[in-house]
DNA sequence: CTGTTAGCGCATTCAC
DNA sequence: GTGAATGCGCTAACAG
């Protein structure tokens, strides 16, 4: 195990200092081309890799991007990790993630490590950062982007959708499609699925067909499993139910399948519309209808933006990305037609 | 945006050196009760938080454990993160992930550069890194743990299971229930999935049942809707068909959704068996046998496995760490009984 | 139990 | 387009 090359072990090889291979290494634009050749067969050569704690340290600053995450195991995080990965993939950036558990208080307590880490960036995800966690992030030397949601005033930047825009269209395609006492199920009930809730119970009522006896949720994190309690709960504050919106896949799939257990033809009897499209639900009998979410697009446009803010002075006028949803009709929904 | 204090700041505040701030902060049994209680005094007022940068450039390590895992989209991995992350929390240490899309070059390329990062330890997936890596990973300063398989000879150390028994019991106790003609159908077969494969061909052969006809997989990812594909192939090369076995649990979903829509009865007309026990399989109608795997338990051991090698002096000597696996019966393979 | 000295590997700043 | 001096914030090694 000898000591690894440093930049003086490569400034020799090639010919020249330490300094003149970092900048070789870093700004290639601004060097001569013979140099960079003669840089890079050194590197190549003697197997430098560079050292990322000294270049931080001198530097001020790190290539990490941080990106805090609610949960692994809500699948629909695993896709935007998916995105924000594959961003990175070639870039000298790389990420660095925190699992928070839905708690704005356990990320309040990760931001000062984070923040000194010196990032390139930040991902957080959704609006709801406590008074102090965004008071931090308002002051801070690097892009910060939420995500998961869209809003007229971001800390910094924000890519995402409107889950109230979305579940507000989902409930009036089951309004459309004749269903009338439509109930809400939702697991892991944090500020987006609330806001998903919002849109129901605005579109409910405007169409005076709101009863709040139509809705039941929980924190406990969604499953297919939660999905079939949640409809028999449902079901019994609410025998009258011909319809079922979900805050996620999952619940719908578990509704489906009580549905099943329990002889109510889906959609005769009862329409059902899941949220998230996370794949299950076009694939069961009857197709489950359901709210497609970029989630992949979100964490890839994320790690782009704040690629972009670094390397471009002039930063982009933009503040919010609104990347849209796209409604799934499926066969769970089709009522009347 | 003024400057962050240092330890030099803390030291000032408190009245001691530097150097003593350190060493309160990193080994609080070995300086005195009232110099920590100032120490901690002058951190909370000053809102002192280390450098990470600084610290692993002098110390030469850092307090990441490295995590390099074959992809996001596998819900298996996002419950391993799960644990690791689970293990994490509250001490000194972070995890890093490199994402290599099952792709033992990739690993390979990424290797040097966790490697420099210096780490307290690395996890990585599986036995069937290229013979690059392991001769590079053999001589490494911190602990090496494998993960999602055993064996007798891992590079450090190995937590996980047998893939190969797992699939051998499953297979086993379909024939045990009179299922005959068994197929196997598997996605994303990487090794891990090619000793399920073994483990299946074993038992089959075993018994006097084996048929190559009878093998469907593909390297494309797993899913509900490659779970039907790969079903509905199965049974156009092997027609008569009583059972599948499946290397991951949604191709289960698939073949029971495929079963459904053919009106072919389970377990009656054709068993399934899942593998990992991802949760959805309980709940279909009929449930779903599958075999369970302990994800989250992996992690958060593999974590503790390298804490524990950095306090202990002594290594544990114990290399290969073997979780188990459960095999849980339902009612899709209840045949006979 | 606490302090002094030195240096980790790199990038910033300023020369040339 | 390239180089020399200096220091980022911390800790190893040693001294006391």
């Amino acid at each position: 195990m000898k000591k690894p090359p440093t930049l003086i072990d490569v400034g020799r090889e090639a010919g020249v200092s330490a300094i003149t291979v970092s900048r070789a290494l870093r700004t290639p634009d601004m060097v001569s081309d013979s140099l960079r050749a003669k840089v890079a067969a050194a590197v190549e050569k003697l197997g430098y890799v560079p050292d990322t704690a000294a270049s931080s340290l001198a530097s001020r600053r790190s290539n990490i991007i941080g990106m805090i995450v609610p949960s692994f195991s809500n699948i629909v995080f695993a896709d935007v990790l998916a995105g924000a990965y594959d961003a990175v993939d070639g870039t000298r950036f790389s990420i660095q993630i925190g699992n928070v558990q839905y708690s704005a208080l356990a990320e309040e307590k990760l931001m000062p490590h984070f923040i000194k880490l010196k990032p390139a960036g930040l991902i957080i995800s959704g609006t709801d950062q406590t008074s102090k966690t965004t008071d931090l992030l308002r002051d801070v030397p690097f892009p910060v982007v939420q995500i998961m949601d869209v809003s007229s005033d971001p800390i910094d930047m924000i890519v995402g959708f409107s889950n109230y825009r979305a579940m507000s269209e989902a409930v009036g395609h089951m309004i459309e499609q004749g269903f009338r006492k439509i109930g809400f199920i939702g697991g892991q009930m944090d500020p987006r699925s609330q806001q998903r809730l919002a849109g129901y119970k605005s579109t409910m009522e405007k169409h005076g067909l709101f009863d709040p006896n139509m809705i039941s949720t929980t924190t406990k994190p969604s499953s297919v499993e939660l999905g079939r309690h949640l409809f028999a709960d449902l079901l019994q504050k609410a025998p009258g139910c011909d319809a079922v919106v979900s805050n996620n896949d999952d619940l719908a799939v578990g509704v489906l399948f009580e549905c099943q257990r329990r002889n109510i033809r889906v959609p005769h009897d009862m329409g059902i519309c899941g949220f998230n499209d996370l794949g299950t639900t076009s694939q069961t009998f009857p197709p489950i209808s359901s709210v497609h979410t970029p989630r992949f697009g979100i964490g890839s446009k994320a790690v782009e933006l704040i690629i972009a803010a670094l390397e471009n002075e002039s930063r982009n006028p933009q503040k919010t990305f609104d990347l849209g949803f796209e409604l799934r009709v499926r066969a769970s929904t089709r009522h009347s037609g």
